[in-house]
DNA sequence: TCTGGGGTCCTAGGACCC
DNA sequence: TCTGGGGTCCTAGGACCC
């Protein structure tokens, strides 16, 4: 073998084969999969997110009675009576999901799980395999999926995924679109600026100023135009446009996270301890999933929200990164105390775990006991497993007993107590 | 649109060091 | 101490996505 130079690898060279990628959207996804679980719900308008208060995913006859996403469910009911909404069950989206993506491996195993419900697949080089072109493979998915989990998705095949996303988009729902290279500038001309993926209004607005209507005047703007103006990000998508590959398929398995946070909003109270167990209740479920991946925090966020909308926040980093709700809990009462003014109504709190690290690589300071940690541990453990046999929230902190309804007598365990 | 919840990445600017 | 230029690291906040 003789010795490469770095620089003999040429990228270029590299991605330059065909590429055929396909966008898969999952329509109405939540709602969808309501209607599928629950026959009397199908032909019916229906909005998921009744626990928010707010519509979550709106089915097709919902939307067609003019019910938008992000509405309250307050303004629904009122002008809407026979519209149904219901709760989420996140359970229920997770397995569909899951199952989507399983038929999606069964044609490549090129598979890029995007968010629950959208996934990109390569599928340059099976048209011999499957003895199809790309629009037969495209439609033979879309038959796929909607007879097996009953549901529609709106599909777009192109030749990078910023292309196959905006041909996805471009007819919904239950749409196919696919656009060779040679006819992306006629996805591009009727496709106005503000609908392409990764612009969004800030930089429509200024883009729309600057005499781009379209994303085809987008890409008819130089290069040092972008450059001088906007962000990587934005020259990204500017080439993707153009035709270039930028964005690589991500196969690997979501297993990791960079961040975990946990809010929730209530009724606006003043009441110390009960935002303050609101705060608890948010941490408790972001360390759970902490443990869940195995992952340990090394920073701590927390957030309240006033009933006028402002965020006030403090910040801490951990003596060592942890998932145990019990060492975070203490240093949240010190944050907590340094931001929450008597006089203000609240209506959020925040938990925001940051720097996080695999837990095997756990650092514990010299100043940590290593016995008290691996029982808090344990302890969390098994809490988790409690909750897991007999439904969440069967067993928890003490100090978010405030939110617990007074009838219900759950066990739980008083944090600022634990001796070892 | 009277405003829920969970993420990621990028950039500017300050601190600090040589 | 009147004073250049560069690098790295960190943080807050913005912007965007589903």
């Amino acid at each position: 073998m003789f010795p490469v130079a770095a620089n003999m690898l040429n990228p270029v060279t590299i991605l330059s084969w065909p590429r055929a990628i396909l966008h898969v959207d999952c329509d109405s996804f939540f709602a969808s999969v309501e209607q599928s679980l629950t026959p009397a719900y199908q032909g019916r308008p229906i909005v998921t997110g009744r626990e928010r208060g707010i519509a979550i995913a709106v089915s097709l006859e919902a939307k067609r009675l003019g019910i938008k996403r992000g509405m309250t469910t307050y303004a629904i009911k009122k002008n809407h009576p026979n519209c149904l909404i219901v709760p989420g069950n996140y359970e229920a989206y997770m397995i569909y999901s899951r199952r989507m993506f399983a038929i999606l491996r069964r044609f490549t195993p090129i598979v890029d799980e995007y968010s629950i419900d959208e996934a990109f697949i390569d599928i340059a080089g099976l048209r011999l395999v499957h003895r199809k072109n790309y629009k037969e493979i495209a439609v033979s998915i879309k038959k796929t999926i909607e007879q097996e989990l009953g549901i529609t998705v709106s599909v777009g095949v192109s030749i990078n995924k910023s292309l196959a996303k905006l041909c996805s988009k471009a007819e919904k729902p239950n749409g196919l679109t696919c656009v060779k290279g040679k006819h992306v500038h006629l996805l591009l001309q009727k496709t106005p600026i503000e609908q392409v993926w990764g612009i969004g209004k800030n930089n429509a607005d200024f883009l729309r100023n600057q005499g781009c209507k379209t994303a085809h005047d987008f890409i008819k703007k130089p290069l040092s135009f972008i450059k001088k103006n906007l962000t990587k990000k934005e020259e990204e998508i500017y080439r993707e446009l153009k035709g270039e590959f930028v964005y690589d398929l991500n196969t690997l398995p979501k297993d990791s996270y960079k961040s975990i946070s946990k809010s929730k909003t209530f009724e606006a109270t003043r009441d110390k301890e009960k935002i303050f167990s609101e705060l608890v209740k948010n941490i408790e479920e972001a360390t759970q999933k902490c443990r869940k991946y195995k992952l340990a925090a090394k920073k701590l966020v927390v957030l309240l929200k006033t009933q006028s909308f402002n965020v006030v926040g403090q910040k801490a980093t951990l003596s060592c990164a942890t998932a145990s709700p019990f060492e975070i809990v203490a240093v949240a009462r010190q944050l907590f105390e340094m931001v929450y003014q008597s006089q203000e109504l609240y209506r959020t709190t925040v938990c925001i775990l940051t720097d996080i690290t695999e837990d095997n690589d756990l650092q514990l300071s010299l100043f940590e006991s290593v016995l008290k940690i691996e029982k808090l541990e344990k302890l969390s453990f098994t809490m988790d497993k409690i909750n897991k046999k007999h439904g969440p929230g069967s067993i928890c902190l003490a100090a978010r007993l405030p939110t617990q309804g007074k009838s219900k007598s759950r066990l739980s365990i008083p944090f600022m107590d634990i001796s070892v």
